[in-house]
DNA sequence: ACATAAAATTAGGTTACCCTAATTTAGAGT
DNA sequence: ACTCTAAATTAGGGTAACCTAATTTTATGT
């Protein structure tokens, strides 16, 4: 347990790769992704990499080392099997389960998290429709892309989300969309992107650019026009 | 989850105190039970006595004052919470919900112990047979005492156990005593008050007397001489 | 009462994490 | 190339929790 700040370190660097895989991630963003400054982060980092964790230079920024992207991979397991655990077995809302899953997912027994793995049924994505890695730190395949990438016409099935602020969370609620639904996307501003959508229910919905990033979605027909 | 070393100091004091409420808890006996040097713990009582927590002086050693007893309580609570949901719904072994349990106590969120406490059926008492306090801070009544303060002829039901220990749990498993067993003490050693018991199905067990003060017993008959 | 063992306390040090306030280095625009 | 800004880095501290090695008290046995 007194270990999981640098747990923290490690998972805020795979969040932060695989949030936008173009970028290098700088000392600066994990310092604004833990609410630390970027010094703190700095020295942090140098530790990591003696220990093996991470490689780090100015100009590639952050990465996990084979050993550190395990290591991470387990704590995003952890995270994410809790969060299925709370929301299916507890009854949860899908809300709430992000903040407490940040504290259990730094519980340290592989059986105890092999046993709520086992009751919630093994899935392979959680409530947030994000993939949740194996013992060996592999991802399930999945063809989840961001709804911002869909062209006029598509339909589509929403698998998660990016991002759990609960403003988004809360915002998306608003709208009425949610895991599983259906959207069809009707027209797309060419000024701003913003998207016009149509859910199951034969309701209107215009969605900003912004927000169509965060959210995963997969194509309902296998040849659709989008890829 | 970052005070987590001082819940575990608070709750060091209460065990100590309610296992043996004789004597004074001293600086040396919270070391020894947290696996800490006597300086280390000496510098942190100084800390709890500043925050109102705690009163000590070498004489009286460590004693909770009424707000340190009352997050002291909510620890133990959350510890015998968790160990009884282990135990019931997630189908731990009792030797080993402790070492879990341990763990998740530190973790805060009220709403996840209030909702796990009603999976479990909101009981006072959990596995090991050791009370739950309440939210408040109470302890459900019982006339729980220990084993060895049987006369002979005594029969009565195994309630709990005041050690927690693998070693104990498995001389407890040997010895073929477990939860909610009738006991008959048949005699007591005068010299090292070594008990002979015997169970339901006619075993007969030799106990030493070491063991029968960890055994939490009641007395079957309301108006049995043990008092 | 006195030696001696044990416990409490003091002194002084380490490491992990976190900070602010410079300073240096890169990057971006002109 | 030159300037200006933002990011990275260095310098210098602070606190919490630990520790070991004295030193001082307190208890204890004879």
């Amino acid at each position: 347990m007194k270990t999981y700040r640098e747990e923290n370190y490690l998972k805020a660097i795979y969040q932060l790769a695989s949030h936008d895989k173009t970028r290098t991630v700088s000392p600066t963003d994990i310092a604004h992704w833990l609410e630390l400054k970027p010094p703190t982060v700095l020295e942090k980092l140098g530790i990591l990499v003696k220990k093996g964790l991470v490689t780090y230079n100015k100009f590639d920024g952050a990465k996990l080392s084979p050993k550190g992207n395990e290591v991470a991979l387990n704590i995003v397991r952890r995270h994410r099997i809790w969060e299925t655990y709370l929301y299916k077995q507890l009854k949860f809302s899908w809300s709430e389960v992000h903040e407490i899953a940040e504290q259990l997912e730094h519980v340290n027994s592989e059986k105890l998290i092999d046993r709520i793995y086992d009751v919630i049924g093994r899935p392979d994505f959680d409530p947030h429709g994000d993939p949740i890695p194996n013992k060996q730190g592999k991802l399930p395949k999945s063809d989840r892309r961001p709804l911002s990438e869909s062209i006029k016409g598509c339909k589509c099935v929403v698998l998660g989300v990016s991002e759990h602020s609960e403003l988004f969370l809360n915002y998306l609620t608003e709208l009425n969309i949610r895991l599983n639904d259906k959207l069809v996307v009707e027209q797309i501003n060419s000024y701003d992107d913003t998207l016009k959508l149509s859910s199951k229910n034969n309701e209107t919905v215009l969605m900003s650019s912004k927000a169509a990033q965060q959210i995963q979605v997969q194509c309902v027909k296998p040849n659709c026009a989008c890829k």
